[in-house]
DNA sequence: ATCTATTGATAGGTATTAGTTATTAATTAA
DNA sequence: TTAATTAATAACTAATACCTATCAATAGAT
């Protein structure tokens, strides 16, 4: 015979009532059934744990020595399991996503606020990287998922588009009169005849920019290259050019005084979605972070 | 259903193996068998512990947190077991007793190296203390058990005889003429001529000797008194008087130079033996002991 | 693409175990 | 001595753990 939770639980309860009958009762079961049970415990570890007449009951001094053992094993056992299902119905649990600036910057912070008041048990943590690093973190196992751009290598890793992300001209009053009639929705050329102000080399949306107007023949008169969304903003404010940024920083733009107006959607569109390991499961955190992403973003 | 120590085990098995079959052969189990204790072990904890398909097998991330603490617990609970079994087949265990003086300082150095030598993982430990103490603490429940003569008052404690302690007259060289040739086996009185050197009056030894020459209208004549039957041996050697003492301190009275020799044993005879309390069982150490005692000292 | 081998899930039946009621034996209190 | 209480035992029943047989899905080989 094998010892079983129950076995011990049932010795617990005999031990705390100093009855085999009172400790049926509490654990809805027949006197019996209590006896048998801490019959077959006392066989199976060797020896008696109790004392017992008809009349009287009491511990032996082994089945005292055990008692603290005993609880504090059925402790740990049902706190462990607490613990687990609490990771199931998401009231802990730890979730690491990986997240691109540009969608960090401006949809994020309100995001985690939703996510935090419908799982405010998760401790939550996000690491703001840049595309292919967040990315890669996710291939690697470092982040759970990610929320980018799809990138070109994605070998064992699913995408799961969320919306679509369009760009937009950002331009200061000093080139509001040029521009402002100008309807860039159909044809987006006019904007080549402005200086520029654009992304490092070395950034997704500078890659994407170069590669379409490569691909319409048309040339950018480029007149400073920063690294970050909001650098661009600053120099675009001072007149230095126009810009184009992602339309997710409309806000962020509109803060700074700048106008934005939006550009022929099919050339520049993107989608945003949610990277993930194709063969690793979703934890329980992680599939209600995709859900809500969905949900609230779509 | 509740969770079993056996879901937990199979949950641990098939994480360690990746696979339900091969953990299945090692535990001796048909597939089915474990598959259906992991499902059960799944629905207990309210979600998935394996995303597994046909062809691959992996834990969730819940899976990934659950396996070190189904691990934990499971070592946890083998070795707790392990422990009750070991006090009970006396590989491991403490057991406190009480030992009167005149014991402790002859038969007991020889018993215990006999006792460790049976039993060497028990912790023993020996309190050294007048006989009335020694009774009173296995009373209360500070000593498992006692060595000691029997007591007037003993409600509520077992007095189980070992052998009885006679007593013997000792003396010096001194006294050597005068006494080799008197037979004291059959009357004692001619010792009450010689001058004596008695325990103190709190002695249990001393009571007894009192109330026995009370009896029998003898007069002593006391010279000096002393706490302790080393000291009394001292004296003797120095020609103090004679002395009376129980038979088991013959050797350490010779080792100083003494003479020894049986008296009436009728008149100061009294039983040694084990006091315990009555509604308390003995550990499987205690127990050991009082065994050893009645095999080794009978 | 098709076939084969492998692996986990499912279904249905059986053996084992856990739990039940009824009764007995022992012991205390009246 | 009797009544009441308590744990153990016996005999039976319900639950469940486990088995065999089979199916479904998939990866790898042909």
């Amino acid at each position: 015979m094998n010892v079983t939770i129950k076995q011990v639980t049932l010795f617990v309860e005999v031990a705390r009532s100093l009855s085999f009958a009172r400790a049926a009762t509490a654990m809805h079961l027949s006197q019996p059934a209590v006896s048998l049970a801490v019959q077959n415990l006392e066989q199976a570890i060797g020896g008696k744990l109790f004392a017992r007449s008809t009349r009287s009951l009491e511990l032996t001094p082994e089945g005292r020595a055990f008692y603290p053992t005993a609880t504090r094993l059925l402790n740990d056992w049902n706190e462990a399991l607490d613990d687990v299902h609490n990771l199931f119905t998401m009231q802990r649990g730890k979730l690491n996503i990986a997240v691109m600036p540009s969608f960090s910057a401006n949809v994020l912070p309100e995001f985690v606020r939703q996510y935090h008041e419908q799982y405010p048990k998760v401790n939550l943590s996000i690491q703001n990287i840049v595309m292919d690093d967040a990315i890669e973190s996710v291939r690697k196992g470092r982040n759970e998922l990610a929320i980018s751009f799809a990138s070109e290598n994605m070998n064992g890793l699913d995408f799961t588009p969320l919306y679509d992300v369009t760009f937009m001209a950002v331009y200061s009053d000093h080139f509001l009169s040029k521009l402002q009639h100008v309807d860039l929705t159909n044809d987006w050329s006019a904007l080549f005849e402005f200086p520029m102000v654009a992304m490092d080399k070395d950034s997704t949306v500078r890659r994407w920019l170069d590669e379409t107007t490569q691909a319409h023949n048309l040339q950018s008169q480029i007149v400073a290259e920063v690294n970050q969304l909001d650098s661009l903003g600053q120099l675009v404010s001072m007149g230095l050019g126009v810009g184009i940024v992602p339309s997710l920083c409309e806000g962020q733009m509109k803060q700074l005084g700048l106008h934005m107006q939006t550009i022929s959607p099919e050339i520049l569109r993107q989608p945003v979605g949610v990277v993930t390991r194709s063969q690793s499961p979703l934890s329980i955190a992680g599939q209600g972070m995709v859900d809500l992403l969905k949900s609230s973003l779509s």
